[in-house]
Parts: C-alpha cells; sequence; structure tokens
DNA sequence: CATATTGCTGCATACTTATGCAAGCGCATT
DNA sequence: AATGCGCTTGCATAAGTATGCAGCAATATG
C-alpha cells in the first residue's frame, strides 16, 4: 500500500543517508516494499524529498529545508492553514496575512516551512504576519497563501 | 573566472528559479560566460546548491537550507566558525561546543544553517552550545565541527 | 452484473546530472 | 628555459532521475 510505503520512506530519509534512489528501492525492498525506482521518485515527488548535500559535500535525501521541525507536506501544511488564515493581501514585495487571533506565531512558522524559495522571512504579532517576499515574488506568495487558505478576501 | 562566475550564479539562484543546468548554462552565458554543464554540475556543488521543490512542486534549484539567511557555502561557513570555536566534546548524541565568550549565539546559529541533516537542533548560551545530533551521529558531528575549528580539543 | 472512472504501478525511455580523463594554463622551483 | 605541480575546464560517457504509456485493481455508476 503506497501510504504504508511512504511511511517508511520518510523514516529512511529521517534515519539514513539515502543518495540514490536505488538505494532507497533496497531499503524498500528489505521492509517488504518492492518497487521500481519510478515508483521512488514518484513517492520522494509526493513527500517533497529533495536532494540535501550533506557536511562533507555528498548529496542525500531528505525531507525538505525544514527537516529539523519534521518534515511535512504541502497537503499536510494546506490543512493546517486552513483554519487560521483570515486574509491575505500584498503590497509590493511586503505581504500582509491575517490570521485567527493568538495563531499568527504558528501560522508563521507554517510559512516559514513551506515557502522555501519565495519568502526571505516572517515576523508574527499576535494576529498578524508580515512576509516578505523574494523581489517581484510578493504576488506569488500572496496568490499561493490565498489559495493554500482557500478563503475570500479583500483587494490587492 | 570562476570566482565571478560563482558569483554570477549565486545571484541567478537567488533571483530565479533555475529548473535546470542547461537553463543555468543559458543563462550565465548571456552574462557572458559560456561553460558547459559539466561545469555547471561542478559549480552548483561547490556552492552547495541544491535542488529543492518549490511551492507547486516543481523542483528548482536554490542554495541549500539556509536560503532565508542568505547562501553560503561550508568554506564560508568555515572561516566564520574557525575563530570562534574553542572546543567540541560529545557524549552520546549530545555535542557540546564551547565558544569564545558571547560568541555561542553566533555560532549555534552557524550551526544550525550548515548541518542539514546530522543536526536535529541546538541551544546556545554565552560560550556554550548544545547540539542534539541525531541518533548515532553525535561522532559524526563532533568530527565534523573539530574538523570545521581545526582546533586541538580533549577527549571524547 | 456490466461498464466507466480513478489511481497506482512497471516498463521503457527521455532527460538530467556527475565524473574519469586529458588538455591547457599559471606559478613555483631548479 | 625547462620541469613539475595544482587547478580548471571540456569532452565523452556513466550514473541517476523523471515521465508517457499501458495494464491492472479497486471503486463508482448504470
Amino acid at each position: 500500500m503506497k501510504v504504508a510505503r511512504q511511511r517508511i520512506l520518510r523514516q529512511l530519509l529521517e534515519e539514513d543517508e539515502p543518495r540514490t534512489q536505488r538505494e532507497l528501492m533496497a531499503a524498500l525492498a528489505s521492509e517488504g516494499f518492492e518497487v521500481t525506482q519510478a515508483t521512488v521518485s514518484r513517492d520522494l515527488a509526493d513527500l517533497g524529498a529533495i536532494k540535501t548535500r550533506n557536511l562533507s559535500g555528498r548529496s542525500a535525501y531528505s525531507l525538505g529545508a525544514d527537516i529539523q521541525k519534521g518534515g511535512r507536506s504541502i497537503d499536510a501544511l494546506k490543512r493546517r492553514l486552513a483554519g487560521s488564515l483570515q486574509s491575505v493581501d500584498a503590497s509590493g514585495d511586503l505581504v500582509v496575512v491575517k490570521t485567527l487571533p493568538g495563531h499568527a506565531q504558528f501560522v508563521a512558522s507554517a510559512i516559514d516551512d513551506i515557502a522555501v524559495r519565495e519568502v526571505v522571512g516572517t515576523v508574527g504579532g499576535d494576529d498578524t504576519i508580515l512576509v516578505v517576499s523574494r523581489p517581484g515574488k510578493g504576488r506569488k506568495v500572496k496568490d499561493v497563501l490565498r489559495s493554500l487558505g482557500e478563503m475570500g478576501v479583500s483587494g490587492d
């Protein structure tokens, strides 16, 4: 089953330093999941895994930029955010996110988790977050956050 | 020249979302650097660049897990650490790092930056840092940190 | 029950990236 | 100047990864 396999895969990604998909394939096999490299590739995409470089410069798969906080998928994050987001507006490269009272810190860290490239950083208060995006990415970040929350909002 | 080219490369990695080395090759060419894919590959290794997945799940190159803090290479980090480290010891998966007074916070954040996979997290005081490594990685983290600082230390 | 629809997978293969090797260059030494 | 060393690069190719397509199974629909 796919879900079970991907759960194992997560573990493997956290515990070991799988260097190739072939290696993961073997590891999965020894756990009873015999799949091809193609499936591993697709699983890794599902999990949002990336190939990082470890301390020695060698590359290995891991669960993304937020490894320390425990990996999560975009989907999982979507679920987390959906309930807390109130509105998202942008002014240039600054994106202002309103949340339920007290949720700002939580949401801000979630945004930090997910927006690896487009976001420079976030500042969270009690119910408001200021998201600083990379030059020209403000609109995009806004759109993405809105789509994650799937809520109606005021204009640009 | 290599250095100049890699500087441009950094910029490209930060500003755009290059999806393949071929793309980077083209971008570099339009900046006056005509090199082959092989060179781009080696440059990316030098810079410690990794292939992340952006919000939509597509993969793109970027400067590692420390994007938000401004990318830097292992080498740069080495230079930063060398002057501040005093000693490194490990006890199981806990690594204790001593720094010059007041440098702990700084060094801790540097370690966070660099130790993408092996380190679970760090706690920094004034001149001491507690580094929590992944199970079984304590020794390795210790060794790496020592080698970064290139200093004599006490035993295990 | 028969027929769609959907999702997961393997196969084969296209695409992408890494690397052994040799050439070229600059600097130091003899 | 000649020799030798180390570094960088391109070339060719190996190694690794992604993906179109088709088959299969499970579930939904008539």
